[in-house]
DNA sequence: TACGTCGTTCCGCTGGACGGGACGCGAAAT
DNA sequence: ATTTCGCGTCCCGTCCAGCGGAACGACGTA
């Protein structure tokens, strides 16, 4: 048992995995085996097993490998159940402290934004995660309705939209108005539309397809986040997102 | 050395990934030897090893082991090199020897759809795979452009479109309706509009996300397909692309 | 408090995995 | 056209990596 507790010829195969997916698309088994230190033929032999199991596939004509259908698969699944808020939260936390501000994540669980990640600056307040906020009062509800369907949008607007304060957007044209803007300019505010007193922006978060996975939210109450102040809190928000979205394993989109 | 050439503890350590695959997001080390026959400290030490390429993670509380980020890496990069002609290839033939009518499967490439994959009703012409036509005047053409954003549509329309033929749609106005007819409909029909004497229906091809990859397209020469058999072609066609969509590990999605 | 189950760790044993070398094949060089 | 080279696969003797069994600590339940 080599390398503290791992299994040798596991840990090889892994790195064939590993190997591969950072090649350009296929490599061959020489190639592989030198650049693992490995033997040819143990290369030729891990692959071949882990090739009976689908995870690669060899090209018949050059006979080369390169991933397989199995790992599409399991890929699919594992971001099904990823742990974003696992994920998410030491960006939170690090943001949250750095801009003296609270940070949330919120994904889209059914027509509300659902908290999936809190952090405020302290880092020591109680965990705030677990609620629903409507979408069209909220920065974050903003950045995910924008990257909704537009029928999506219209659909909602038929329940019609809960006026929770005076500045709260209620009319279906409006809102397109400003989902238009979120788009446009990658971000989305909130200044007093769902709490009188909360002051909020929000930025998407993107898998490694540019698929909207997250809303990452900064938000304070009373006038600390005035618009003179958004750029910045939007520069620094975008850069915690673009972590997250590389910790997923992708590239972060620009709007 | 078992089970042909496959080296016993990487067919074991694969073995586990794809139950993990199979399991509700996550399970524990004694369920998955119950599950694959192992003995548990086996399991223990294979996901460890697995654990420490980061193929797999461990639940802090629960102790239970789900597939892990590099398994979400690893898909993402599968999936950008994934054949899809090859995975294709044989549903297009299958349907193209019963439908006795050519079959295509064609993709986005920059403005136009190239077309990955061929068979003709005897399954036995020459490939003419490789070669490009115009999204607006072509059945996948209209399927791919109807699952772009409105945007590159307009985009599109600037260099003008090409008419074809007196059939060929080149009003950005009408073009825009029938992208709209597209979607709604799930499919898209082009009756002498590229070619004088070719009509074809096409259908879109999901991945396991809903993302649309290809197009598959159905096509004839003179009036072999008229509009009281598309009905059927169509839902050949689908149940064909639904093939390759299980194939790449998806669930279709019903437009 | 006692019991059962889980996941981990340790250890002796042995057969699975290894590297070396040979081989056939196809492409490149001559 | 022939020769050379590099690739991937296969075979085989060797040896230590991986195995199962047992024990242990932690945790949840009765």
């Amino acid at each position: 048992m080599l390398d503290g507790n791992a299994v040798r010829s596991v840990d090889r195969a892994a790195s064939l995995l590993i190997a591969l997916g950072e090649s350009q698309g296929e490599a061959g088994v020489t190639e592989l085996a030198r650049r693992l230190g490995l033997h040819k033929s143990t290369a030729s032999r891990l692959l071949a097993t882990l090739q009976k199991r689908g995870l690669v596939e060899q090209d018949d004509d050059s006979g080369k490998y390169r991933l397989g259908l199995a790992v599409v698969r399991l890929g699919g699944h594992a971001e099904r159940t990823l742990d974003l808020r696992s994920i998410a939260m030491t960006e939170l936390e690090t943001l949250a402290r750095s801009i003296k501000e609270t940070t949330t994540l919120e994904t889209l669980e059914g027509d509300t934004a659902l908290t999936i990640a809190y952090s405020d600056a302290s880092g020591m307040g109680r965990d705030r995660s677990g609620r629903s906020s409507p979408l069209h009062a909220t920065a974050p509800g903003k950045v995910l309705l924008a990257n909704l369907p537009e029928r999506e949008v219209i659909r909602l607007s038929k329940v019609g939209f809960t006026p929770y304060t005076s500045h709260t957007i209620v009319r279906i044209d409006l809102l397109l108005e400003e989902l238009a803007r979120v788009r446009k300019r990658g971000f989305a505010t909130a200044f007093g539309e769902f709490e009188p007193s909360v002051n909020a922006i929000s930025v998407p978060v993107y898998d490694q397809r540019t698929s909207v996975v997250a809303a990452l939210e900064v938000r304070a109450s009373g006038n600390r986040i005035l618009p003179s102040r958004v750029p910045e809190l939007v520069e620094r928000a975008r850069d915690a997102a673009a972590v997250i979205t590389d910790r997923i394993g992708g590239v972060a989109a620009s709007l």
